[in-house]
RNA sequence: GGCGACGUAGCCAAGUGGUUAAGGCAGGGGUCUGCAAAACCCCCACCAUCGGUUCGAGUCCGAUCGUCGCCUCCA
């Protein structure tokens, strides 16, 4: 196994190699917490969750942190989100950012992310971008104006390295606006002054105040993981200038280099157009599950490469929904199977299958995440796996255990699609007791040719999702 | 306007110079079945357009058209 990740910062796809050998330090930019998570918030943990649990997979010991935003980002009216939504709800700023907390921690268990190690509040971490920022105005990298300090970008060479945006291309732009305290309009701020009615405010060297966006994940990061550190991920539109900041502030405070890999991951489209509030397209991760399984979602989500843009469209996701249900439908066909399978070791022959089915698994997900590859190739040991079904008694206990455990593993353990309960004997004992009966009393309408009562019933059982296949060894069911 | 991505079958989507362009969904034809469903087998792509580099390009270069992102809040 050899990892290549592409690396925004060098352009191009690089070998991973961490900075202490079996141990990998990761961070991402985590959410605002002023409003529900939506789908866009949704492909960007699941594309990042891929990459922990891959690294984990390959036997590294991660330590991912992603933070919550819960102070500083602030909107064009100069208001902060947190302020905005709190006044909107009438919830105190600490009691709105809490609630939306948990709420998305909610939302992204229901996705099957797995919650980072460390989830550290912004507001909890104050002192630290105090200390941060006052060593930038010591070393002269940024200046304090009118109880504000900001950073100065014409004193810092590489800014623009990530982006490949110069200073003079950003002064031509035409809607940067000019704050009267900024010695430069590209300046960007480090600690805001609090004006009088400003609710979330901070004693500092500099008055009462607030830090700015950019500061906490510089702090957060380096606090948690050391500078330099592996990996750093966040979406695209980050990049600039959120990210491009983080990297001015890391690197001149300190003079060492902040992140070692950029990894950007491509944002979600609604049929098409950048999910946005004032499109009206603009869907929660709470709605979206009203339709669809988390786990579809998901699913639907990896199907694609987590750099490209995706595109959702209800089509696209129901296909992607039919396609999920083909790979659980085997995994149920193995675990109900298992049970009557003859005892025995696993065969070469199968041993042959998983090994080469996991390595071109790990062929594609060591090739930058290479999602879509990968879930190929689960469908080919699908594949390959239901021929071998098909002839009864081909294959062993040992084999059916070898390939439940290859589908836990790849499905389940990386991928993270794959439900534990993906049994029918999950169902409740009476249900589970009263569906057998009614296969039973079927069998025997079908056995006397009562054809038309057969079906009536098999109808009425599907009509309560319950499906029936018959099969050579007579009937099997699901239930979803 | 500046910077940057991307355009692959009806739909979704891999593929970064080399035999027959992954995989899924949908569709067509079979096997199996009392009939279905599931499963299995077979079929379904002149890789946006034009030009160039090369023995050879979906893959590299240029132009054109189109879509999208960032430059202002975004995951």
């Amino acid at each position: 196994m050899a990892l290549s990740i592409y690396n925004s910062l060098a352009r191009e796809k690089q070998l991973f190699e961490p900075l202490h050998p079996g141990r990998v330090h990761m961070y991402v930019c985590g959410p605002t917490v002023y409003n529900d998570a939506h789908l866009g918030h949704g492909k960007t943990y699941v594309n990042f969750d891929i990459m922990v649990r891959y690294l984990r997979y390959m036997g590294y010991q991660v330590l991912y942190v992603q933070n919550i935003t819960d102070v500083g980002h602030i909107l064009d009216s100069g208001e902060d989100r947190i302020v905005q939504g709190a006044r909107r709800e009438q919830m105190q700023p600490m009691q709105l950012a809490e609630h939306y907390t948990r709420r998305y921690f909610a939302d992204m268990d229901r996705l099957n992310v797995l919650r980072p190690d460390i989830s550290p509040r912004a507001t909890g971490h104050v002192h630290e971008m105090i200390d941060w920022i006052q060593a930038l105005v010591d070393n002269g990298h940024a200046y304090v104006s009118d109880g504000s300090v900001y950073f100065d970008v014409s004193r810092f060479e590489d800014y623009g390295k990530l982006s490949g945006r110069r200073l003079e291309e950003a002064q031509s732009g035409t809607r940067v606006q000019q704050a009267e305290d900024k010695h430069s309009p590209e300046d960007f701020a480090l600690w805001k002054k609090a004006d009088p009615e400003h609710v979330m405010r901070w004693s500092s060297p500099w008055g009462e105040g607030y830090p700015g966006w950019h500061i906490e994940c510089t702090v957060m990061s380096t606090k948690y993981l050391g500078q330099p550190f592996d990996i750093h991920g966040g979406g695209v539109e980050n990049k600039f200038p959120h990210h491009e900041c983080e990297i001015a502030q890391a690197e001149a405070a300190t003079g060492l280099p902040f992140a070692r890999y950029w990894v950007h991951n491509g944002m979600l489209m609604i049929r098409g157009e950048e999910m946005h509030k004032s499109l009206g397209n603009f869907i929660t991760l709470e709605r979206a599950y009203e339709r669809w399984d988390p786990m579809v979602l998901r699913f639907f989500i990896l199907q694609s490469h987590y750099r490209g843009p995706l595109d959702m469209t209800e089509e696209a996701v129901d296909a992607a929904a039919r396609g999920l249900e083909r790979l659980y439908g085997t995994v149920r066909a193995v675990r109900r199977q298992l049970a009557s399978a003859p005892e025995g070791a696993a065969s070469s022959e199968v041993a042959r299958l998983a090994e080469s089915s996991r390595a071109s698994f790990e062929a594609s997900m060591d090739d930058d995440f290479n999602t879509p590859g990968a879930i190929a190739a689960l469908f080919d040991f699908s594949r390959a796996t239901n021929v071998l079904l098909q002839e009864p008694g081909t294959l062993t206990s040992g084999d059916m255990e070898v390939i439940d455990r290859l589908f836990g593993r790849l499905a389940g353990d990386v991928l993270g699609v794959l439900p534990d309960q993906l049994r029918e004997s999950d169902a409740p004992e009476l249900s589970r007791q009263l569906i057998e009966l009614l296969i039973e009393t079927r069998r025997e309408l079908r056995q006397a040719r009562a054809y038309e009562l057969a079906d009536k019933l098999r109808d009425g059982l599907s009509a309560l999702g319950v499906q029936l296949q018959d099969g050579p060894q007579g009937t099997s069911w699901t239930i979803g």
